[in-house]
DNA sequence: ATGCCGGTTGGACCATGGTCCAGGGTCAAG
DNA sequence: CTTGACCCTGGACCATGGTCCAACCGGCAT
């Protein structure tokens, strides 16, 4: 039947062999029956559990959720809600980045629009909102409302 | 006159005595000069620059995007232009991750919506999708135009 | 039998931005 | 003089998701 060697699985999945070897480290792959020679022997449901893992990974879920996932999936007692919360908390996830990450979009324009680009450094507002900080604050009046903005731009953003 | 040591500077910043040493190695700060002791003697413009990389990052750039821009300030035949190009790539970069974040996160909204929760997972629409991939999905209609979607999120979303 | 491709292992290494630790030295107060 | 708070160095370690390496073994073709 059809048995693959471990380069075949990673073709067939369009991944790297050290990423099957990995994913088996990490469990989210069993570990493999072998040859005699001690080569590892897949099979059909082997490479579904690696796409499986790959679409899980292409919505943004780690691979501790997509072994998470495949936990629930192999169960014949859990309930969806499982899955649900999981995917739930994902949303929430990426909704904070979002907002985050257009305030900073929206910072990072403000400033944009504002530098001429042909004056000296000494006169970039980019560099001098950069400079003012936690002091000093209270003149120029376009960025004040931004700065109050920005403290609440936690790090992370684009991490 | 002002002169700290790095644990005052530190958190005058608010930052750890590491992060400063850390800073120093990546060339973020000058090397300071030393008590006899060796101790690090700071002043108040070396604050400055770390808050300055601070609000940088904040602003979502990374350490070295803080160097560079640093540098820039630093220089005196640099014009704004150079800062600008810097703060648009961050901004389009910015736009790249927000389109496809919130690919993802409307790929996820639009699974969640369809998962009735109180279901054995092996009726679970999210386990299903993630299943399906790559062969026989010539099936379900409602998911089709979101496989679609699908084939153009990248990886490193939420990195 | 020789070459070559592919398999095996354990471990190092990448980026990012730090954090923590051991094993010392320094300095001011009590 | 001792205690405690601070400083020094060099290096290990964290998460994340792999990638690459040496040094070796298996299996097939020529």
């Amino acid at each position: 039947m059809g048995n693959f060697k471990i380069g075949e699985l990673a073709a067939a999945a369009g991944v790297g062999r050290d990423t099957i070897r990995y994913y088996e480290r990490m469990g989210l792959l069993r570990e493999p029956a072998r040859t005699a020679a001690g080569y590892r022997l897949y099979d059909a449901t082997d490479l579904e559990r690696v796409n499986f893992i790959r679409s899980a990974q292409e919505l943004g879920f780690t691979l501790e959720q997509a072994r998470k996932l495949l936990a629930l999936r192999a169960s014949d007692t859990a309930h969806a809600q499982a899955v649900l919360d999981i995917t739930l908390a994902k949303i929430a996830d990426a909704e904070a980045r979002l907002e985050r990450l257009s305030d900073i979009r929206d910072m990072l324009r403000m400033l944009a629009d504002e530098c001429p680009g042909e004056v000296p450094v000494s006169d970039c507002p980019i560099l001098a909102f950069l400079t003012a900080r936690r002091k000093d604050q209270q003149h120029n009046k376009k960025l004040q409302a931004a700065q109050d903005e920005r403290s609440s731009l936690a790090k992370g953003v684009l991490s």
